[in-house]
DNA sequence: TGCATTAGTGAAAAATAATAACAAAATTCC
DNA sequence: GGAATTTTGTTATTATTTTTCACTAATGCA
């Protein structure tokens, strides 16, 4: 298939699965066929091939997919090697476990800025940085060519924060706070709603039988 | 529309989402119309009147809806009502966030017991309860018949984790751990990978005319 | 060479979602 | 009171997306 830059979203939502099936296999084995990684992400194989198509020519027929290229051509679609920097914005809790959330450096983001507006914070070192107070962020945005904002704050004051992070340039941002965030033409937004994670979860709670929204 | 039970995914996503919009709202107004939810939802307002459907005949023709009965009605569609108990297994800093987040209790998710089987953070107190270690969490789950389980462990422990909660009774699990859970008959599973929500971010960082997953 | 295997993909089918459009119910205004 | 207006509930339609089937084309191996 040709590599025309439209991968329709569900596939998108599953290249991160096959991305984490590939580390669980055994270091000495190169090659996977499209059955077994559908067994590992428990997706169809046919998905599996239509998915990893999607990408280019990976595999070779009759013998299946090499895996490290397809963990490079994974990471390389996901943007995850060109090591993109992000900030976080808000060091309570939640800020902290994202600052000191491993995955992160492990696929490429680097976290580069801690920031907190209150006295209390400021100063303190979390994960190796020193949290700063917002009024230098851009200065650090700047600097690093931030690509990524993440808003670890309380609900009232996220879109103020995103109004800012969008002054310094930033191209995404990924929202924790449980608020709707106004929509922004050339910045892509994408909130994780923890509540609402449970709230939905909840829907499901007294209907075993309903298959749960992905 | 009858009320039997089957409400679109796309629908229950949605539901948290008006929920939400609800608590904008200045407390003396007490009616509101499909047409201007839906401008707060951002989505189109035959969409709001046909997902409020589902959940029964609320609104009033030629008048609108009113709010508390609209609060009313979702809460109770998503079970925000009956007060589920929850345990968080894994203090780290995200099981801290987790467990401070006032999000929960606010919505009817009841925090009941912290479980680590750290011996450092045994006996912290964290939020107001008392971690404990993982072998105190039959007794917990049971004496507060708790129906969530929140696993916030590393990943190589969160099948262990799980398979314990199962043990427990617990009714859904939300894991934050990066890792596929086994799927099980009668156990809702929901999973929140934070990296994995930066990996699908990342996708579209370089490909902003694209609009993103939702 | 022939058989077994497995990727890539067109096309069909299925599932899901969104929208338009309008009758029915309620209110307001004359 | 009745016409005009508003706004819901719902049917029907259309659109979009996703999944799966089924087959062809490579490749390896005996």
């Amino acid at each position: 298939m040709k590599n025309n830059n439209k991968i329709p979203p569900a596939t998108v939502k599953r290249l991160p699965i096959y991305l984490q099936c590939l580390e669980l296999i055994d270091e000495k084995t190169i090659g996977i066929s499209s059955k077994k990684l559908a067994e590992l992400a428990k997706v169809n194989d046919a998905q599996v091939r239509r998915d990893l198509s999607y990408l280019g020519t990976l595999g070779t027929r009759g013998v299946g997919y090499e895996i490290s290229t397809l963990r490079n051509q994974l990471q390389l679609e996901l943007g995850l090697v060109e090591g993109w920097s992000a900030v976080i914005v808000g060091v309570g809790n939640l800020g902290s476990a994202l600052a000191h959330y491993g995955g992160f450096q492990e696929r490429g983001f680097g976290v580069v800025g801690l920031f907190d507006d209150d006295p209390r914070k400021i100063n303190k070192q979390i994960a190796g940085l020193v949290v700063k107070p917002i009024s230098e962020m851009q200065n650090t945005c700047e600097k690093y060519n931030v690509a990524i904002g993440i808003i670890a704050t309380p609900g009232k004051v996220a879109q103020e924060i995103a109004d800012k992070l969008i002054e310094c340039n930033i191209k995404s941002i990924l929202n924790f706070a449980p608020v709707l965030l106004k929509n922004t033409a050339d910045v892509q937004i994408r909130s994780v709603d923890l509540s609402q994670e449970l709230q939905i979860l909840s829907y499901y709670l007294d209907r075993p039988v309903l298959k749960a929204v992905k």
